[in-house]
DNA sequence: GGGCCGGTTTGATTTCGATCAACTCCGGAA
DNA sequence: TTCCGGAGTTGATCGAAATCAAACCGGCCC
């Protein structure tokens, strides 16, 4: 179920701290924020199929969004986990107009929607449009190839172990926080089956990692750097 | 060994036809192309290293560079293979001035180096420099989420069959190419061991793979397809 | 020709994570 | 409260590819 929404006030706020909009001048971000579309979609919602006809990119408002590629034989391999204030499908403005993999909403999710031919019309007379663009695609580009590097050189605990890392306040040696969303979710954005994330989790309890529902707590950062 | 060297004919063409440059009315291309910088290195140097300051983007324009992410264990994972016309680390201009990856040639080459600076300026004023970058960055994106699907997707001899199809030449049933270079870099493009290259080929035997030196025969194009 | 060297192949073993299956845990609905 | 269902965990097994080791091959230099 698919509903069209008006931008309220705190959404707003999100879109211009994307990578996209914050590049931006104000005026010119406030002026492109007008022509955005926004819906809600329940969770598992499809936004978007593969081989489809690409007219949209899209900013997270709330909740995650799940891009993945679908397999001849059934089979989905995760490609990126987009959360508030991420963009994705932006690389769409230059893939000859089709969706090259899935989108769908992980759960009750929120998401603007901008469309490629007036996005592109913009970009075509102010040369700061094309920059922002730039600075988003980047920034994907980058996750992207850090995702294979990582999925090349560590094992599942490593993996986990780096993602723990990512998330926690840097400041002290010791931490926690709460899983943005479920595990299984964690466990496709890592390449990893269910049964492989709750087993690495298990091999992180003797370097100070402990699980309790959503919550991770560890014990000692730098000991989990070395890991 | 680095040698600085003037840009010929034919190397100019290829500038013109990559992602980035192609983008871009004749004029402009030109234009950038008179500000582009050559080299030439032999087999193994580095071009640039993971943590260094990050003035200029590549193009290469003979020989093939590999962009790998060296671990602290001095392990390497490549992530991704470039050839003549293609672009590599335009992410850098929007990503903190850091590489974030090593390169290296892999056999001798020649390659076009762009200054950071020098194309932020230019895309500042004209709208169509931005949006040729955006153009390269998309592509290179999409590259990089497609190797994540197949890796996370696919096992060693359905990676090196899409890798076989997807330098067919179309139309025929049968055909035969040849690598465009040594077979461990092939492995480390695909994810792989030289090992697993090698077995990978020998599995795909089966299916009308046959593999001398560096050229390979495809016996039936479609039944390779269906691995 | 002989010998060396790097790239590649082949063989044996090991490790990691997928898969399948059973079980636990927790939250919500009746 | 009990029941139910989905998420997560745990256990057992299997398979794919890494690793280690050795043989092979082709080109190049002497």
């Amino acid at each position: 179920m698919i509903k069209v929404l008006k931008l309220n006030v705190r959404e707003k706020e999100i879109l211009l701290r994307s990578y996209f909009l914050s590049e931006l001048p104000s005026s010119t971000a406030a002026r492109i924020v007008e022509h955005v579309i926004v819906a809600s979609h329940e969770a598992r919602d499809p936004i978007f199929k593969q081989g489809e006809k690409a007219d949209y990119f899209y900013t997270v408002l709330t909740g995650f969004v799940r891009v993945f590629r679908l397999s001849k034989d059934g089979r989905e391999a995760d490609i990126g986990i987009y959360g508030p204030g991420e963009t994705f499908a932006e690389g769409v403005m230059f893939n000859g107009g089709i969706y090259r993999f899935c989108a769908q909403s992980a759960e009750a999710v929120t998401i603007a929607r901008y469309e490629v031919d007036k996005i592109k019309q913009f970009a075509s007379q102010d040369p700061a449009i094309g920059i922002a663009l730039t600075a988003s695609l980047s920034r994907n580009l980058d996750q992207a190839l850090e995702c294979v590097a990582d999925d090349r050189l560590h094992t599942a605990p490593q993996r986990v172990a780096n993602f723990i890392l990512q998330n926690c306040p840097e400041n002290a040696n010791s931490a926690r926080f709460r899983l943005p969303f479920q595990k299984s979710l964690l466990a496709g954005k890592l390449g990893l089956a269910p049964e492989a994330l709750s087993r690495a989790f298990s091999a992180l309890k003797p370097a100070g990692v402990s699980v309790h529902g959503r919550i991770i707590e560890i014990g000692d950062v730098n000991a989990l750097r070395n890991f």
